[in-house]
DNA sequence: ACAATTCCTGCAAAAAACCGCAAAAATCCG
DNA sequence: CGGATTTTTGCGGTTTTTTGCAGGAATTGT
């Protein structure tokens, strides 16, 4: 097998699988350990594959971690929240979970939008607070250490007590036979009582999170009105949610 | 598995669900908690993540420290905080205002501190929940722009259900004829039951308060237990607030 | 205060990388 | 074609990296 061919393969084998071990590729080429290693470090050294311990990464592989955003994620997270603000109306009364999708929502508002937020999110709250033209109403009880948003009983009692226009949840889990899950049991009880206190549902996810599921369930697919995330609404991936009601953004 | 992928797989799952425990990577991924906690290390020295004991957290979630940028007598404050502090003792519950100095107070406290905090003051709560052992209640209602605190018939009312051992209080205005005062009607209020709801009432102020007034009163002199500045407590200025029973620091 | 986790340190085995060298293969050139 | 040169490849020995494990220390939760 020629050099070049093989290195072809190599390269192959990366887009297919975006990692290749040294071994495997020995084995499987039936070329020593040391001409892997050799191959790997050309198609490194001309930018064709990222060469690490063991093996090699494809190039797609790295974007993500060599992404200096340190928030991950930072950039689809403001197109989800672009998105989701197309859905404020004037004089609404919006009501929102946590979580660092949230939070971009919060700073993206327009500073001309008149609306009354509700939420038990600290730190959604602080930002909510800073637009000038927006009521805030916090949501209080014993605050989450890790989610810093409250929950408990009275949070629980009180958000049951409203009837909102518009709920948005940051979400972790979500996929068509489980619906929306979560692995914090607080979050997802007090996540639950947000859709059944909403006339619209939102749920907002980064892509990644799209046809996962975790432990709790929180609420089925009939219960969400809208799902936004960073891509295409039109993508095929959204078909089966499609047929389920929801309205993708 | 490679290690580079490893460590790409633990980066996923701690930007999906902002923590991850070694003991479940070291499950799922089948290899040895040592291995895990390894990577853990390094993503932590690169500030790829944040190692805690038990596993790592997210970036995004170490952003929600508010930037401190320059307050007003700051010195002032971090000594009024630190003579505050020593007046808290493990497993007291202690209530507090808003107010810049509060904030410093709660920036200032001791991580081996375990207490229970208790305030409407949207900046403070997030303060308090970032350390370890303290436990937190925010108090719900409407936001008030001005101060980022919630005001309103709800928050008075949850304070007035209290009886905690400790409030601080800080104060815009104190002098002997009038005890403290302000000039926010709303906040006002919420002081007002807050010195009812507790044992011990503890005052903070710089001392370019001292001595003055404002047109809403909270209460008198005899209401207030400890009155704290940046000012040597022995201080001639004090002899009229000790005649009237209150404890200099 | 006590039991259970988790962490750290050093160590040893396995895997991978590196280095130099030499044989085999391909290329070049008169 | 023949010989010199370059490229490629594999191999042995050494070094580095990675990983798991055992113990004792530290931390956490109850």
């Amino acid at each position: 097998m020629l050099k070049s061919e093989r290195q072809a393969y190599i390269l192959h084998q990366l887009n297919i699988h975006n990692r290749v071990s040294s071994s495997w590729l020995s084995e499987t080429i039936k070329v020593s350990e040391d001409t892997i290693r050799r191959d790997l470090q050309e198609l490194a050294e001309t930018g064709k594959a990222i060469k690490v311990h063991g093996g090699a990464l494809s190039l797609s592989f790295s974007e993500f971690n060599l992404s200096s955003n340190h928030v991950y994620g930072k950039n689809e997270k403001q197109l989800i929240a672009r998105k989701a603000i197309s859905l404020i109306k004037n004089n609404m009364v919006v009501l929102t979970s946590g979580g660092t999708t949230i939070i971009e929502l919060a700073r993206s508002l327009p500073h001309t939008l008149k609306a009354t937020f509700i939420s038990g999110s600290i730190p959604a709250v602080l930002e909510y607070s800073n637009h000038p033209n927006i009521d805030v109403i916090a949501i209080g009880d014993k605050v989450s250490k890790n989610s810093k948003i409250t929950i408990g009983a009275d949070a629980i009692a009180k958000i049951k007590s409203l009837k909102v226009d518009i709920c948005f949840l940051g979400i972790n889990a979500i996929d068509v036979k489980h619906g929306i899950s979560d692995d914090d049991w607080d979050v997802a009880q007090l996540k639950k009582v947000m859709t059944e206190s909403s006339q619209k549902v939102v749920a907002l996810a980064i892509s990644e999170k799209i046809d996962t599921f975790q432990p709790i369930s929180i609420c089925p697919l009939k219960s969400i009105d809208y799902l936004i995330t960073e891509l295409d609404p039109g993508n095929p991936r959204f078909d089966p949610y499609k047929k389920n009601g929801i309205t993708l953004i």
